[in-house]
RNA sequence: GGAGACGUGGUGUAGCGGUUAGCACAACGGCCUGUCAAGCCGUAGGUCGCGGGUUCAAAUCCCGUCGUCUCCGCCA
């Protein structure tokens, strides 16, 4: 297990079960409280309602124990010989059946967790067939199921409790995200997925067909960010599906992602965006210690920062192998966030002034070197997880720019239009959730951390 | 797009020229009133991804093919 915390799910967590039964003319409403299973303890004494999975099943001849698993937890429930209806029906169950259990809650010393549940009444809600594709619980041989053989069956990988906490940590920590964002005048905003030519660049991109048309779906939400940043919304930001056509075979990489993108006007550079970016994850990380009582390192602000060229020589002077000028390799980015870790204890580190050879013609450029542009990376634990800039938002020098990197004026004359009617100095920034999530929780893959990955083989569940 | 690796019962694996293809877990049947990675006894389940070749003999060697994974390029 490399993580381990609690979360706190009690709040609202009661849930009704409504029996109508229909009497002459009336209608009597029976209400059972379903009770979770980490409740139990504090129902001792009381007849409650369980409903989950069975988790496991051990027999004893006269007795049997049911493991039952819901979204709370795990808990024992026992079902006795003298009991004979429950008895006989626990004798027929198979594991990971959904079931309905009513009994006594007692404190029992021998019972795992020093409490269950002397069952009256087992009742099947859905019966699993007997043989699991995969593994569902912790057992011999179940910690290497490939991980293509589990995605095909998502939704019995998912039963795994740790993997639900993936969820409980992306919810928490968007919703940090969206908390700061909320509090400093950000609106939402939500752009379309369909778009009739190619954010930029072409070669990436999702081509489907619209009609009698051809459409593209979008890889980026940036150019209707700033589109936002034209209409005087001043600050926006947005959290989507972004599609992404490249045939990358990486544990960091998919096809289709979610994507949080802001943006922001009336800047002087882009360390204003990144001073807000550092705002929104250092609350988003405190709202995951929060929330779920999770032992993570809040960074600290600011977060280191280095320019390219800094980086460089900080990694030559590490012995690191410099394979491209001007641009970090994934080795380079993870040697740099492990060097910056050792100096700094800092897991957080930025990338400032890329060349303009690496970066698209949009970008600012520095006034005292125009050969760097005013972008930045963000490495979290050695992995990019944001890309952001300050904007050209000058259209004449935004075409300029773009004729420089041989783009079609024609093809962009769209998205330089935004700039012709007034549009104010901005900038913004993409994150990748996804590879926040894997990072902090160490998963092996960034589609570990999504519901359901796509990449350049999978499309399916 | 480039490079490398791997496909053996439901899952994880052993075997790497001649084995009735072994093991663990899961499954099925039996015994057991305190199990908790339960235990004990028994049963079933594999044309070793697919196709071709070499050989007296192929899961094992060679070629092709399909599937999957990893790294690089690219990126969130």
């Amino acid at each position: 297990m490399r993580y381990c915390f609690h979360a706190d799910i009690t709040v609202g967590m009661t849930c009704e079960r409504r029996m109508v039964r229909p009497i002459g003319n009336e209608r009597i409403v029976d209400q059972v409280q379903r009770t979770l299973a980490r409740d139990l303890a504090t129902h001792v004494g009381e007849q409650v309602l369980l409903q989950g999975w069975v988790h496991a099943l051990r027999h004893q001849g006269g007795i049997k124990f049911m493991l039952l698993r819901d979204m709370s937890g795990v808990v024992q429930t026992v079902i006795l010989k003298s009991n004979q209806a429950a008895f006989a029906i626990a004798g027929q169950l198979s594991t990971e059946s959904v079931v309905a259990v009513t009994g006594t809650v007692k404190e029992e010393k021998q019972a795992p967790g020093g409490i269950e549940l002397l069952a009256e009444a087992v009742t099947v809600l859905s019966s699993a067939e007997p043989m699991l594709p995969i593994p569902v619980i912790a057992e011999k041989g179940s910690e290497n199921t490939d991980p293509a053989k589990r995605f095909d069956w998502r939704w019995l990988d998912l039963r795994q409790a740790e993997k639900r906490d993936i969820f409980r940590v992306w919810t928490e920590l968007e919703a940090g995200f969206r908390d700061y964002l909320l509090e400093n005048s950000y609106l939402q905003i939500y752009t379309p997925s369909f778009m009739s030519m190619a954010s930029e660049g072409g070669s990436e991109v999702f081509e489907v067909k619209y009609f009698d048309k051809k459409a593209f779906l979008a890889q980026s939400p940036q150019f209707y960010k700033q589109m936002a940043m034209a209409a005087g919304l001043e600050r926006v930001f947005l959290v989507g599906p972004v599609f992404r056509a490249e045939p990358s075979f990486t544990t960091r990489h998919m096809t289709e992602f979610t994507g949080w993108d802001f943006e922001l006007s009336f800047i002087d550079s882009h360390h204003e965006v990144m001073a807000e970016e550092e705002k929104m994850i250092v609350r988003s990380f405190q709202r995951v210690r929060d929330r779920l009582h999770m032992d993570i390192d809040v960074p600290s602000t600011p977060f280191p920062s280095l320019t390219m060229a800094e980086a460089k020589q900080k990694l030559a002077q590490h012995g690191v192998a410099n394979v491209r000028d001007g641009d970090l390799s994934p080795e380079q980015e993870r040697e740099l966030s492990h060097i910056i870790k050792q100096e700094t204890g800092h897991d957080f580190v930025f990338v400032t002034a890329f060349p303009i050879g690496v970066r698209p013609f949009y970008h600012m450029r520095l006034e005292d070197q125009p050969d760097l542009t005013k972008s930045f990376d963000l490495l979290y634990r050695g992995i990019e997880i944001t890309t952001g800039a300050q904007r050209e938002h000058r259209a004449a020098i935004l075409e300029r720019q773009a004729l420089e990197k041989g783009v079609v004026l024609d093809t962009i004359q769209d998205y330089v239009n935004f700039f012709r009617f007034g549009c104010p100095p901005h900038g913004g920034a993409g994150i990748g959730p996804g590879r926040i999530v894997m990072a902090l929780l160490g998963l092996g893959s960034v589609k570990e951390a999504t519901f359901l990955p796509r990449d350049v083989r999978r499309l399916t569940p």
